[in-house]
RNA sequence: GCUGCUGUGGCUCAGUCGGUAGAGCGUCACAUUGGUAAUGUGGAGGUCACGAGUUCGAUUCUCGUCAGCAGCUCCA
């Protein structure tokens, strides 16, 4: 049995043990229980009990799944037919449920533990309780869920519990989740005054004056680089008249999900909409002239805000905001130009990624059974998308999620993995067939035809909110020098060094180094403490010395380590060298 | 939206078995003239999220609203 088949055996088996512990405690006319799967680092439980258990309660779950383990029962396992399973399982209306639901055929198969608990389940399971002995367990939490995650059924309390083969493992992995609770960006980025969040706006969150020049680093980074690809960036209105959005198919589709702005009408009639993507403007920008073959593929990226409006429960810091900005971009282009385009964009997606240094996976998606379109024009978008992966990654080093797709078209999503191997949805990159069709979009082929483009959306960082949110998490907040909010912090040792604390942050500052600087007569230490809070990646320190030879002492962050005497101007020369090369390390050492 | 939990000065939190609140940090003032992560003293700062109910009296109890957190995807 190999690692995970092991972690999968007595995960199932424990969870047996968590259902007939409850059960114990409960008693059994008390309780009905439901499934309790193995997940990634344990199991869960459903059940509907007589009254919430509590965080106080765990301890004491914790302690009958430990008696209960002791007691060494030995695990049988039994084939049934399904009469037998019903009858079996009659006051148990999940359970009835599931048999009810299982084909035919299906061999039915039911575990006893001891002598008292009997489950339904396919197995496998350790054949002893005193198997389970060294596993190393903790309930997690408790939450609600829904039978068979519908939310028109019984409501019914799920029971979260880790579980590992040992107390090492399990410790390892609460360590992690410390350690993820500690990076966690809505604590972060407060602390560091990036952003706040106010509830007259929620899920909109005010970039504060730090937390904007991070912004502002990230974009000019990703202007840069999509110039270098032939973009062309474009702004558009935030609100449109509902007009636009009936023609899109958003207000048909995607009215739930819109900030909807009144106009002088008594009606709807002449409603507008904050708009949650910026496709139909780019659409309207290409559509304002007659296009050519020649033109394209013409390349509109869009950084503007757009609204999005979530269930109340579904906001999560700058995970899941309503108002955005994607660094998005619609391409309309020949079919033929497809595979090329596609390409490009897998460049610059693996550029960005890089610089940051984050892993990344593809997975593509293929046409679902409510595709609308040509068919043939499918299976070559498909053909080319799956060309273009298997260059890139080597034949089944990506996942493909068949049917997965659009109904508009097929797409290629990229997520990547943070420093603490946690994986995040990123990067979308989607063909539409159809908006071209509902706009009527045109242009003029080389034989002076009228053909129709076809149009690429696609967001690498996903949003910009989204992907500080996950850089903060990746970095704990130490950022690389090049998007660090202030890149360095200036200590004046006495107010007399103001005047050459002075000159240093003005020389700073004319080399397009993000400085700040604090005059106050108050001890330096003080003044230290507060940019080594805000993770400045430099902290230059100046007083007589410095004064005299023009130089800075510079203390590099997480190196605790001060370099004294670099001269200024080869400590401008290495800031901005970072900047330009976007390193992603500090230099610590400053040789002219 | 649903289930559960939470909401006390800018921040982190204590407290009130119902009699309108306290600490540390931060902030401000004054003193201190400092060499790489917290100098000292003093002051200001709170309608205890909001609304209603119970009560002689509510920050405390009840209900509602708003916001936040965890989960609601892992299929016997």
């Amino acid at each position: 049995m190999n690692r995970e088949e092991y972690l999968e055996v007595y995960r199932h088996s424990l969870s047996h043990i968590l259902a007939k512990a409850v059960i114990e405690i409960f008693g059994k006319d008390q309780v009905q229980y439901a499934i309790g799967p193995q997940i990634s680092d344990g199991f869960y439980y459903d059940f509907t009990l007589p009254r919430t258990v509590r965080q106080e309660d765990f301890e004491m779950i914790e302690n009958k799944m430990r008696e209960i383990l002791k007691r060494k029962e030995a695990w049988t396992r039994k084939e049934v037919s399904r009469e037998e399973a019903l009858k079996l399982f009659a006051d148990q209306k999940f359970k009835t449920e599931l048999i009810e639901d299982l084909p035919e055929d299906e061999l039915i198969t039911i575990y006893t533990t001891g002598d008292d608990f009997v489950d339904l389940c396919r197995g496998p399971h350790v054949d002893n309780s005193q198997e389970l002995l060294g596993a190393a367990f903790k309930i997690k939490s408790v939450s609600g869920a829904y039978w068979r995650g519908d939310e028109n059924r019984d409501s019914l309390q799920r029971i979260y519990v880790y579980a590992f083969p040992d107390k090492a493992q399990l410790k390892a992995h609460l360590d992690l989740i410390r350690e993820a609770m500690e990076r966690d960006h809505k604590k972060l980025g407060p602390q560091l005054d990036l952003f706040m969040f106010d509830p007259t706006a929620p899920g909109m969150p005010y970039w504060l004056p730090r937390g904007w020049k991070l912004f502002n680093a990230l974009l000019s980074y990703w202007r840069d680089v999509h110039e270098l690809h032939g973009y062309q960036e474009i702004s558009a209105p935030v609100i449109n008249n509902k007009s636009l959005w009936e023609t899109s198919g958003h207000w048909g589709h995607y009215k739930e999900n819109m900030f909807l702005i009144p106009g002088t009408a008594e009606d709807e009639s002449d409603y507008y909409a904050a708009k949650p993507m910026n496709c139909p403007n780019a659409i309207m920008v290409y559509k304002r002239q007659m296009r050519s073959y020649k033109d394209l593929p013409l390349r509109f990226s869009e950084t503007d805000v757009i609204h999005r409006k979530e269930k109340s429960g579904e906001l999560n810091g700058l995970f899941r905001v309503q108002m955005f900005r994607q660094d998005d971009d619609h391409t309309l282009l020949m079919h033929s130009q497809i595979r090329d385009e596609i390409n490009d964009i897998m460049d610059i997606a693996e550029e960005l990624y890089g610089t940051f240094g984050l892993d990344y996976m593809a997975e593509l998606s293929t046409r679902p059974d409510d595709y609308m379109g040509d068919i043939e024009l499918w299976n070559q978008a498909e053909a080319s998308l799956k060309e273009i992966l298997d260059a890139k990654y080597g034949e089944g080093n990506y996942e493909i999620n068949e049917g997965d797709g659009a109904f508009y078209g097929p797409k290629i999503d990229l997520k990547m993995r943070d420093a603490l191997g946690r994986e995040w949805q990123m990067g979308t990159i989607q063909l539409d067939f159809q908006l071209p069709l509902n706009f009527d979009l045109k242009y003029t082929a080389a034989d002076g035809t009228m053909k129709q483009p076809v149009m690429i959306h696609r967001a690498l960082f996903g949003s910009f909110e989204r992907f500080i949110g996950i850089l903060i998490e990746n970095f704990k907040g130490a950022f690389p020098f090049w998007m660090s909010p202030y890149q360095v912090g200036v200590v004046p040792i006495r107010p007399e060094h103001n005047e050459y604390a002075a000159k240093v942050v003005e020389a700073l500052r004319k080399s397009r180094i993000r400085a700040e600087v604090d005059y106050e007569d108050e001890n330096m230490k003080v003044k230290i403490k507060k940019y080594k809070t805000y993770k400045d990646p430099y902290i230059v320190v100046v007083g007589d010395k410095e004064a005299q030879e023009n130089s800075v002492s510079v203390n590099i962050r997480g190196m605790n380590k001060t370099v004294q005497g670099v001269p200024l101007d080869t400590f401008l020369a290495v800031c901005r060298r970072l900047n330009e090369e976007h390193t992603l390390e500090l230099a610590d050492s400053f040789e002219a």
